[in-house]
DNA sequence: GACGTCGTCTCTAATTTGAT
DNA sequence: ATCAAATTAGAGACGACGTC
């Protein structure tokens, strides 16, 4: 009966390794630099292993003669030793060129859209077999999902990141109000009247709010405006924005890509800017690839 | 987290065994 | 007698575990 593999240890298959090799223990412990009798150990609990005497004497007397079990094991020994290798020199090198990786990357689409146009064409240039999922954060999940590694970076705000986490500065942001370009009501900046009485779009990361940091914005002026339309995703508020007569308030970055469609315009009231910042976890800090994905991220922003 | 104890494993050096 | 492999004894390293 043969031992199951928690009694294989990898300095085992390099003895087995050396032993086919040189076809001699003492020749064999040499090249391992260890002893005769260290490695006449190691072959003993390689044939407890594989229930098999592996080598026996030769009829010369002199070396060991493998067995047809141990000849029928080289191939595939020989591929594992490579595949070692290379596992452990993948975990101190990462070379774009040739890496087939896959990147997970938490982000809303706000944060996306502003990202993923200047920052895809850089990691295709660099890495053209890496493929990168941008997925859409569970607040709840993404701490976790670092931890565990089921997602490599999150890009959001500091409310919505674990303090265990590592945070670097993307970008500041600030809010623009939009419109369609021929909108009914004319073109230039809004008055504070003109704001509060037209139809506006939210969005709603949560799904189905009609209020939020504009509103509370608004109620400390002592004003309100009217929030006609809820979406919870921000790739629908261009799409609606050009159809409708409905404004919207939303950061910078995202509406600049949508300068075609859309006019642009300050708002008509002060209100607070936030920043977007790069989260990992500290097991993946020292990690080559991400360390690489993070300076392929810092450059897209500053290209932005 | 630091420390001590215990059991296991692996090593070396010395010795034994077996083949020629 | 010589050479090579196997075995044995003892030492050290290391992990698991319990205690503080």
């Amino acid at each position: 009966m043969t031992r199951p593999i928690g009694d294989l240890d990898i300095n085992l298959l390099l003895a087995l390794d050396a032993l086919l090799q040189d076809q001699n223990v003492t020749h064999a412990a040499a090249r391992l630099n260890i002893t005769q009798s260290a490695l006449s150990g190691r072959l003993t609990r390689l044939r407890r292993i594989f229930n098999d005497p592996l080598f026996v004497p030769s009829s010369s007397g002199r070396g060991m003669t493998p067995t047809s079990h141990t000849l029928a094991l080289k191939p595939e020994l020989q591929r594992l030793l490579q595949q070692l290798t290379q596992f452990v020199q993948s975990a101190h090198v990462f070379d774009p060129a040739t890496s087939e990786r896959t990147f997970r990357i938490a982000a809303m689409d706000n944060p996306a859209a502003i990202l993923a146009p200047a920052l895809l064409p850089l990691i295709s240039a660099q890495a053209p077999a890496v493929r990168v999922a941008f997925t859409l954060p569970d607040k709840t999940q993404v701490n976790g999902q670092l931890e565990r590694g089921e997602v490599d970076l999150f890009i959001g705000t500091a409310q919505d990141a674990a303090p265990n986490l590592i945070g670097r500065l993307l970008f500041n942001e600030e809010f623009l109000t939009a419109q369609r370009i021929g909108h009914p009501r004319g073109t230039g900046p809004l008055s504070l009247d003109t704001f509060c009485e037209l139809d506006h779009l939210l969005i709603s990361t949560s799904g189905g709010m009609f209020n939020g940091m504009i509103d509370e914005a608004l109620a400390d002026l002592g004003r309100q405006r009217r929030v006609t339309v809820s979406v919870q995703s921000y790739a629908l508020a261009p799409l609606i924005l050009n159809s409708t007569d409905c404004i919207c308030t939303l950061p910078k970055r995202f509406l600049q890509r949508f300068t075609s469609h859309l006019e642009l315009f300050t708002p008509p009231l002060t209100l607070d800017t936030f920043s977007m910042k790069l989260f990992w976890h500290s097991t993946v800090n020292a990690d080559p690839a991400h360390r690489w994905l993070r300076s392929m991220i810092f450059d897209a922003v500053q290209t932005n």
